[in-house]
DNA sequence: ACTAAATTGTTTAACGATAAAATGTTTATT
DNA sequence: AATAAACATTTTATCGTTAAACAATTTAGT
C-alpha cells in the first residue's frame, strides 16, 4: 500500500525550520505593509530606511555600501536613491577621491521628513506594544541576528 | 543648542520592535531566495507553497481560500494558479455548486513534482541544521505565531 | 606603460505583488 | 419578479526587486 507523502514529516527538524521561515515571511509582509501605511510624504519603507541609516549609522555613504547594508541589489539601491534625490531628501555627488564612487548624504529636508516620519510611526508601535510583550521579543533578537548572519554567510560560501 | 534626533532613542521599546522587524525582513528575503534557488522545474516559492498546501491542509480549495491562507491578494493568487495550471500541476474547474467559485485540486503530476521538490530542498535544510540549533528555533515559534496573529488582526480592525 | 581583472554604479527586461476597476454570480430586500 | 448588495475571480496599471548586460574607473601584473 502506498504511503502518503506529508511534506517534511520524515524530517521533524526540517519541518520546524520550514514553519519558522514561513511565519517569518508572513510577519515580514504584514509588518512591512503596516509600517509603510503609516509613513507620510509618500515615503516607502526602502526610502525611510535609507534616510534612517544616515542618522543611525553614518552621515555619508556610497550607493554600494547602502546596497550591502540593506541586502538589496545595486540596481534596487540606484532606484531608491533616485527617488530620494528627486524629492531632494538626499544629495548624490561624485566622490572627489574616486571617479567611480559616489558620495550620498542626507539633506536638511531629508532630516526633517525623517523626523516627522518617525513621529508618524509611533502610534503603530504603541499599539503593538500594548498587545505584545516587548521583553519577550527582545530576548529573541540575538537568535534572529545569528540566523540572519548564518544565512548571509551561506549566500557567499558556495 | 539643537538636539540630534537619533531615530527611536527616546522610545527604547519601539526601538526593539523596529530592530526585530528589521531582522525578520532580512531573514525572510534571504531564506526565501535560498529556498527558491533549490527548487526544481522552475518552481517558485509561491507555486511550491500552493502545491504543498494541498498535501498539508486540504485536497481541494478555491482561489480565494488560497489567497487568504497565504496572505496575498486575489490577483496574486490568480496569477500563481495560472502558472501552475499551465504546467498542469493543478486543475482548475468551475465549482458545480456555485457559478462564481472555482474548484482547485492538485494533479498527479503536481504531486510528483512536489515530492521531488521537497527532496531537492532537503540539503539546504540539512546544511542550516548543522549551523543552527533547531531546538532554540522551535522555542521561538509560539511567539512568532502570536505576533503574526496580532498583526493579522490589526490589519482588519481599523 | 600596457593590459587584464576587479570594482562601482546604471540600465534594461522580466517577475511577482498590490490596488483598484471590471466582470460575472449569488443572496437579500422589497 | 426586480433591484440592490455582497461575493468570487480576473484584469489592468503600477511599483519594487532581481539578474544580467553595460559603461566607466581603478588596481594589479607584467
Amino acid at each position: 500500500m502506498s504511503k502518503t507523502l506529508s511534506s517534511f514529516d520524515q524530517e521533524p527538524e526540517a519541518e520546524v525550520l520550514f514553519s519558522y521561515f514561513n511565519e517569518i515571511s508572513i510577519i515580514s509582509q504584514l509588518s512591512g505593509a503596516m509600517f509603510e501605511k503609516g509613513l507620510p510624504f509618500g515615503l516607502t519603507n526602502a526610502q525611510f530606511s535609507v534616510l534612517n541609516w544616515f542618522i543611525k549609522v553614518d552621515s555619508e555613504a556610497t550607493p554600494g555600501r547602502l546596497a550591502t547594508a540593506f541586502q538589496v541589489t545595486a540596481g534596487a539601491m540606484t532606484n531608491t536613491l533616485k527617488k530620494l534625490a528627486a524629492k531632494q531628501l538626499i544629495k548624490v555627488e561624485p566622490d572627489p577621491n574616486s571617479g567611480r564612487k559616489k558620495r550620498v548624504t542626507i539633506t536638511e529636508k531629508g532630516r526633517n521628513q525623517l523626523e516627522q516620519a518617525i513621529l508618524c510611526t509611533m502610534p503603530v508601535f504603541g499599539e503593538l506594544l500594548q498587545l505584545l510583550d516587548s521583553a519577550k521579543i527582545e530576548k529573541q533578537l540575538p537568535l534572529l541576528q545569528e540566523i540572519r548572519k548564518t544565512l548571509d554567510e551561506m549566500r557567499y560560501k558556495k
